[in-house]
RNA sequence: GGGUAAUUAGCUCAGUUGGUUUAGAGCGCUGCCUUGACAGGGCAGAGGUCACAGGUUCGAAUCCUGUAUUACCCA
């Protein structure tokens, strides 16, 4: 078998995940094994992947690999969501391109314009995810607007209306002029802008000459003023109230009123008051009677009962309204003003507030078990800290506004006879009503309008956990089998949009939550904190990234510093280092490859070294897996993958097959050695293969010839053996040993290869750490040594270091610089000085020694005997070398 | 205005119910190494009074209070 010199995703990516597709390995069905189910965040379905999609989607992959290799029945279930406001902007968009106005289309028109679109660019994301190497169930792939996913959201629709909980209202909304649909709180984007304060005078109507000057941001709103509010303790203003002032241009008289929602200190202290544009204004328009004039068409554009300025845009007419002030010697002063203003996340259109009638669902019934299951941890959020953000939106939930005026999603199951509303999963169902309601059996379904609007996109996605599975549907197998899902990995930033939401619908159609734990990813942003977007062209073109690194070494940087819920700073530096760690267990396989093994006895020397290096192996991979067991359970994945990455690169290449590799010239290694080495590589690539699926079964692959079907992706998570600290510490040691002499060959110029003889100064200890199978012919191997020898005697012309407790001596022919070693020395010493101290004061503190845990003292004082020692060695080998 | 979190090496972050020899990792940095699996590499090294001020405790990066700064969420 040829090897290629370095390690090349593209031709063995595409390779594998094509094997593991077509072998069935991504498709559950359920069976008498545990569930492991994950449903995807489904993505817009004309969306393009980007970072956060990696990010994301590669922790559920790995997640569900893991699971896949402990033996459960992992089932990921992908799909993509309709994105009502976003996709029909798109597709507006599309249109106006080609010349075609949406209001000069019908409904059903545009809608087959949009299904056109969708199956164009639908499922794109789809196909990217696979180049990912996500692992989905690909058989059971949803879409929020298909038949299943439909029937279910109608079918909510109607038991929401049966249980009383859907209603219809007038209130003041948040309005998209451009999409021309009504917006919730979630989906506007507040952000400060620059704008102006414009100062306004106000005549009072008695002729008085007397008048009262207002501040506002939106002058154009003046044309719909109803009165002018103050504080009723404000003595500036208190004589005034019940007055009547005249608005300016339009020349209406409206009443001076007083309310303490007033903020005396903002502006000039007096409130100009707009019932049909603002939410505040509106309040306040209630509770004093005031009437009601709505100056905006749905696009914004003034209409007749402006009075003026008929069929303008409002920036326009605030211009114009500005011109017409300062003509009229009504405008006081402009200032400048930094104000907050909020935007349509999908249009960027700002956002109008309008008075509307739509449809609500009443939320504090639905609320309260979602946030009971999550404050007693019944679901387990991840991090916790998102326990305290959700309990504070729950407690305080408003009613949701679920309907839009948009033609692209669910048209709400509603039909209306005059004022009557009938709410029915089909049409033939309404008239059945309305013939029942009414007693009027020659009705027929042309007599029923049906209600225009359609479905917030959320309405469906809060049904997901449960439609994917077909919940609503009669066949409960699989709903029964994978229902409550395991785990939702999801960004924080949704998490009232969908993740509260999905949990009230599941404790309310399911009686159950919809999934046991939600691990929140965060956001990616660039390597300057600055958030991914296209605007900024700071956001990598994802599948650039994988073709330049491999889809490991992607899922490698997305995953090595991103602990949940904690942004990820994104960098390039970050997948190829993912690369290189593909590269480096690729030439550990080339290196392992160029080996043959051998029947013919071996030396002790080698057995002996090899011994010792299998033992300490096995006990430290053992280490490394329990951890790496442990980490999976607390979500903690980067640190698991890190852990793997330093094991793989410093344990395994650096240190183990260091040791056993054959010495120059020779490439035989005892047989023993060689399989335990292909076992401790084919258990490290099962263990890694969930986050670096590829790379680990290609190498999987190449260590042995396979029978059809013995895959990593399929293979069994290594069974966790016992750890032997004592051979780990020993190691340890050994490893400090090495390091020292090879540090002070760097010190002394020593070449690292030029032969040395070690003396050790003659200790029990030192006599047990020696005498023990493979240590002295590790000593030798690792550092280039003639020999390893115990001694009484102090050698001279020889340098000294100190490792734990014992001396050590390296024998050197050429000079030694005695300076250096004398500043080397001193400097160590005032170290091992200054612990001896500090351990020193705390066991002279007799409450210390009272009140500690006795194996804390006993621990103080092995550290204070081991710091003696070391004090008393470095003092020792100072004044040998000033001889 | 209300809330949540954060502040540890040049950068990004770990640090698990307070005790792991005087705090760890990755990247970056410095020096040495190149026909031997790997320069997408090897070996070694430097670098931190854990934001600040108090307190609790035998003992604090870790717990408490306050201050400062930052980020995010909600209004």
């Amino acid at each position: 078998m040829s090897v290629s010199k370095n390690y090349n995703p593209s031709e063995i990516e595409d390779k594998w995940y094509r094997h593991w597709e077509e072998s069935g390995y991504f498709h559950s069905t359920p069976d008498d094994r545990d569930a492991y189910s994950i449903v995807i965040p489904p993505p817009n379905v004309t969306g393009i992947l980007h970072m956060g999609h990696m990010l994301n989607n590669t922790i559920q992959d790995i997640l569900i690999r893991k699971a896949r290799l402990d033996g459960k029945n992992a089932c990921w279930v992908p799909g993509t969501d309709h994105a009502s406001i976003a996709t029909e902007a798109k597709v507006v968009r599309m249109l106006r391109e080609k010349g075609i106005k949406k209001s000069d289309l019908t409904r059903e028109e545009f809608l087959k314009h949009a299904w056109e679109w969708t199956e164009e660019y639908g499922g794109i994301i789809l196909q990217q995810l696979r180049k990912l190497g996500a692992s989905c169930d690909w058989e059971r792939t949803a879409f929020t607007m298909d038949e299943v996913r439909s029937k279910s959201v109608i079918k909510v629709f109607v038991d929401l209306f049966n249980k009383g909980k859907l209603y219809r209202k007038k209130r003041i909304v948040n309005w998209d002029p451009e999409a021309k649909t009504v917006l919730s709180n979630e989906e506007v984007l507040y952000h400060e802008e620059q704008g102006h304060l414009y100062h306004v005078r106000y005549d009072l109507a008695d002729g008085s000459g007397e008048s009262v000057i207002i501040a506002t941001t939106r002058p154009e709103t003046i044309l719909g003023d109803t009165a002018i509010a103050v504080h009723p303790k404000d003595e500036r203003y208190v004589s005034l109230v019940g007055k009547r002032v005249i608005v300016p241009l339009i020349r209406r008289e409206v009443p001076i009123i007083a309310d303490e929602y007033v903020d005396r200190e903002f502006g000039t202290g007096a409130l100009k008051i707009t019932p049909a544009h603002d939410p505040n204004d509106f309040e306040i328009g209630q509770k004093h009677a005031l009437e009601t004039i709505d100056i905006f068409h749905e696009d914004a554009t003034l209409n007749e009962d402006a009075g003026m300025f008929v069929g303008m845009d409002r920036f326009a007419a605030r211009k114009a309204v500005v011109e017409a002030l300062e003509q009229a010697g009504l405008l006081v002063k402009v200032e400048e003003y930094t104000h907050s203003v909020g935007r349509s996340e999908r249009t960027n259109a700002v956002v109008e507030p309008r008075l509307s009638l739509q449809w609500y669902v009443d939320m504090k019934s639905l609320a309260e078990p979602a946030l009971k299951s999550v404050m007693e941890e019944d679901i387990r959020f991840v991090p916790p800290s998102y326990r305290n953000t959700y309990r504070h939106w729950m407690e305080n939930i408003r009613d949701w506004c679920i309907s839009r005026q948009l033609w692209w999603g669910h048209r709400i199951p509603a039909w209306y006879l005059g004022e009557e509303v009938f709410v029915a999963e089909t049409a033939e169902e309404a008239l059945r009503q309305a013939k029942d309601k009414t007693g009027n059996t020659s009705l027929t379904i042309s007599d029923l309008k049906q209600e225009e609007d359609v479905l917030d996109t959320w309405f469906s996605s809060w049904l997901w956990p449960i439609s994917v599975f077909d919940g609503f549907g009669a066949d409960k197998t699989d709903i029964q089998y994978y229902y409550p899902t395991s785990v939702l990995v999801t960004g924080w930033d949704i998490i009232f949009l969908w993740v509260a939401r999905m949990i009230m619908a599941g404790y309310e159609w399911m009686g159950d939550k919809p999934f046991q734990d939600v691990y929140f990813t965060g956001m990616v942003r660039d390597k300057k904190r600055r958030k991914m977007s296209k605007s900024l062209g700071n956001s990598p073109d994802a599948l650039q990234l994988i073709s330049d690194y491999g889809a490991d070494g992607v899922r490698f940087g997305m995953l090595s510093c991103s602990p949940a819920g904690g942004d990820l700073l994104f960098d390039e530096k970050l997948p190829g280092q993912g690369r290189n760690f593909c590269n480096k267990m690729w030439n550990a396989l080339k290196l392992i490859m160029m080996w043959t093994p051998s029947q013919e006895p071996v030396t002790e020397d080698v057995q002996a070294v090899n011994s010792l290096a299998i033992g300490w192996f096995e006990s430290r991979k053992n280490e490394v897996f329990l951890r790496v067991q442990q980490q999976f359970e607390e979500y903690r994945l980067s640190e698991a993958l890190m852990d793997l990455y330093s094991f793989i690169w410093n344990d395994f290449c650096s240190w183990y097959l260091e040791m056993i590799k054959p010495q120059y010239g020779t490439n035989t290694v005892e047989r023993t050695t060689y399989e335990t080495t292909i076992r401790f590589f084919e258990e490290l690539m099962t263990v890694l293969h969930p986050f670096m699926p590829f790379v680990t079964e290609e190498i999987w692959h190449k260590l042995r010839p396979r029978e059809a079907g013995d895959d990593c992706m399929k293979s069994s998570y290594p069974v966790i053996g016992s750890v032997d600290k004592t051979s780990i510490e020993r190691f340890e040691q050994i490893k400090d040993i090495i390091t020292k002499i090879r540090d002070l060959r760097n010190k002394n110029g020593i070449k690292q290869r030029e032969p040395l003889a070690l003396i050790a100064e003659l200790t029990p200890s030192a006599e047990v750490l020696l005498m023990s199978r493979g240590v002295k012919e590790t000593l030798i191997k690792r550092s280039a040594l003639k020999e390893v020898t115990l001694s009484e005697q102090v050698p001279s012309h020889a340098i000294a270091f100190v490792s734990g407790t014992e001396k050590f001596y390296l024998i050197s022919d050429q000079k030694i610089d005695t300076e250096g070693e004398k500043k080397r020395l001193e400097a160590e010493l005032e170290y091992a000085r200054g612990f001896v101290r500090s351990i020193e004061k705390k066991l002279s503190n007799e409450r210390f020694v009272q009140n500690a845990p006795a194996p804390v003292v006993e621990k103080e004082r092995k550290k204070l005997a081991d710091g003696q020692e070391r004090v008393r060695i470095l003092t020792e080998s100072i004044e040998q070398l000033n001889g």
